[in-house]
DNA sequence: CACTTTTCCCAAAACGTTTTGGAAAAAGGA
DNA sequence: TCCTTTTTCCAAAACGTTTTGGGAAAAGTG
């Protein structure tokens, strides 16, 4: 008996190299067409009970597994679904971005699908990265994240109808998916328990203007300071920048505290807590004692810190998790204005946020 | 002329949808086969300069793009590489690690290439991670990254001949492709800069055992101390551990200090930094100032810091886009074991680099 | 002109799957 | 037994490229 083909030794099982066996050969070893054992993989109900057996089985000893460039082609679809991220923006200076593509990860692997990474430097290679992605028919779908007030990237992608999710919110108004956490709440949650303690001053270092979350914390902000029967005081507003977080919401403690009424409360994103801890200090302010602290995001330092950092903690990973599944259906066709999804966020009381001395 | 096919509507510049030309209507259009296109484009000199310009423009008018996934299948190669990273032991925790990221991308992206994304929660998992890669053909390459001693991720890919580049080295006496950073250099230079400037008692708290390169950063500590006549005292060693950096940092901070005689200066990876500094605060001793200190890595927290921290700057971009032009080449079929690099390590000396006082 | 060489193009095969549209064999029904 | 239905399988087409192996026309050579 001769071996047609490049010669593909039959799983002698000796070495590892090449034990890449592919559908033909594999239908040869079995006496079958090729069609029939790919539909005995697949479970369809045309081929009996045991050759789809003796199929199965076949195919795990030999360590068959379908060429996924081959499905792809003729299934017309990549399996595969890209997200792209600018460092830039030290966006995931930490563990909360992580846990995002972590669940984002895991579950498009769960589908069998691949996902695959752009790093861009800037908004413009980050439209650039997207547009080789789709017009290039690299994916079935993108993932959006760190989403601008205007955000161009949906306007392009909703003008091809082309599938995707975003993590967060733009202003837009035809419907898309999305995943949000519900910045809002959280913050009108945090503000008022600050108020409950007792806090009159209550200060807001937000992130950066341009973006769509600093927006919805702002909303909470300031509902919050109305359920509690607060003003809202412009004084005790500010804004860092994504570039230089730390550098920028220093500066901005510095100067709250040159009001005549400082604040004896202070929320903002745990991203900025360095500066703020660096300013507090230089200004011989002890966190949580003098000034109690709320940050956003459980990041790895709010927990190591000493007061330990009082946090509102979003789910990122259950977040990620949604994203693809959501994702997966707009794929199918699913109508994506089906799915808008605004996560709560829990708030994680540890010993920053004291009432007022 | 009517039109077969899925009717294209040949470019009439009405909408954006499925602007999605392919070979064989590119070809209908020009009235040439699908060979002389695709010839044509790849500049074969087969085809005449004429018809070669005529089919560029049209491709570019018509926005032609190959399919990937169909010239993947013809040529038998994923054009994808792929990487896993592991966020439990917290190693991209800033810029470093977005830094060879982006290298890597960039390179991977100017290739033609893609890259693929897994996100593994522990050693188990990213080697499974990695076999579906491998073994799914869903790769022609791996990039492995964050490397163990013993590291089994090396020893199966050697085993089945499969390309790949470690950003580090391993315990491996076969030949393999690597870029590493030259911590022991690294460190020894920092060393005997401290040991120039009058320390005499100088401490290494080094990463987590088991991984690779702490063991060039305690070779260089050694032979630091060694070159400047000081002797090792292995109460001056303390290590760290990954899952947990900043505490555990602290806890060997206060330790090193229970000595009778105590540290003036110490060397250490920045990623403990949080952990070091919290330490020498409980202790009452200021950074800079009454001990010197050099970490390794350039995070954001070290030029935020006041005062500012001496670093040493490994070129992690460079690095990332080395990694990706290796692996290119072991993918065509050169021999890995002539691609071994060990790149320089620069010292910025900031202002936690005094003498002792 | 007759021959060779060069230039320019193309039909067909191949890559490894899945899907389509039967067809042969077995089983059931009268 | 003959006809119908069900079961089980398969050959061929298709997905969109690139590569192979020419072949016709044009140009060069004597």
């Amino acid at each position: 008996m001769f071996m047609e083909q490049s010669g593909n030794g039959i799983g002698f099982g000796i070495g590892f190299k090449s034990m890449t066996i592919n559908l033909k050969q594999l239908s040869k070893l079995l006496k079958l067409s090729p069609t029939t054992v790919s539909r005995a993989l697949a479970d369809y109900p045309d081929v009996s009970a045991k050759t789809r057996c003796r199929v199965k089985q076949m195919a795990f000893q030999q360590g068959y597994q379908p060429n996924p460039v081959a499905r792809r082609l003729q299934k017309g679809k990549t399996e595969t679904i890209g997200i792209v991220i600018t460092p830039e923006q030290n966006y995931f200076s930490d563990t909360f971005f992580i846990d995002l593509l972590s669940g984002i990860s895991n579950q498009i692997t769960r589908a069998g699908y691949e996902l695959i990474l752009g790093v861009a430097s800037d908004e413009e290679h980050e439209m650039q990265s997207m547009r080789r992605m789709v017009e290039g028919k690299r994916v079935d779908g993108m993932i959006l994240t760190l989403i601008r007030e205007q955000d161009p990237r949906v306007g392009y992608l909703l003008d091809r109808d082309f599938p995707f999710v975003l993590y967060g919110r733009t202003r837009e108004t035809r419907p898309y998916a999305f995943v949000d956490m519900d910045g809002k709440q959280a913050f009108e949650k945090a503000c008022t328990y600050l108020a409950g303690l007792g806090h009159r001053r209550i200060a807001l270092l937000n992130g950066e203007p341009g973006f769509m979350f600093p927006v919805g914390c702002r909303k909470g902000y300031e509902s919050g300071l109305f359920l509690s029967g607060l003003e809202l005081d412009p004084d005790l507003i500010r804004e860092w920048k994504h570039k230089d977080p730390s550098q920028s919401s220093y500066r901005w403690t510095l100067e709250l505290f040159k009001n005549d009424n400082p604040p004896t409360a202070i929320l903002f994103q745990t991203e900025a807590v360095n500066g703020i801890f660096k300013g507090l200090d230089e200004l011989d302010l002890q966190p949580g004692k003098d000034v109690a602290l709320i940050g956003y995001d459980d990041l790895e330092i709010a927990r190591i810190h000493r007061p330990s950092l009082s946090v509102l903690r979003p789910q990122a990973r259950e977040a990620g998790q949604r994203v693809v599944n959501i994702l997966m259906e707009v794929i199918k066709g699913e109508d994506p204005g089906k799915f808008q999804e605004i996560h709560q966020v829990e708030m994680v009381i540890r010993e920053t946020s004291l009432p007022p001395s």
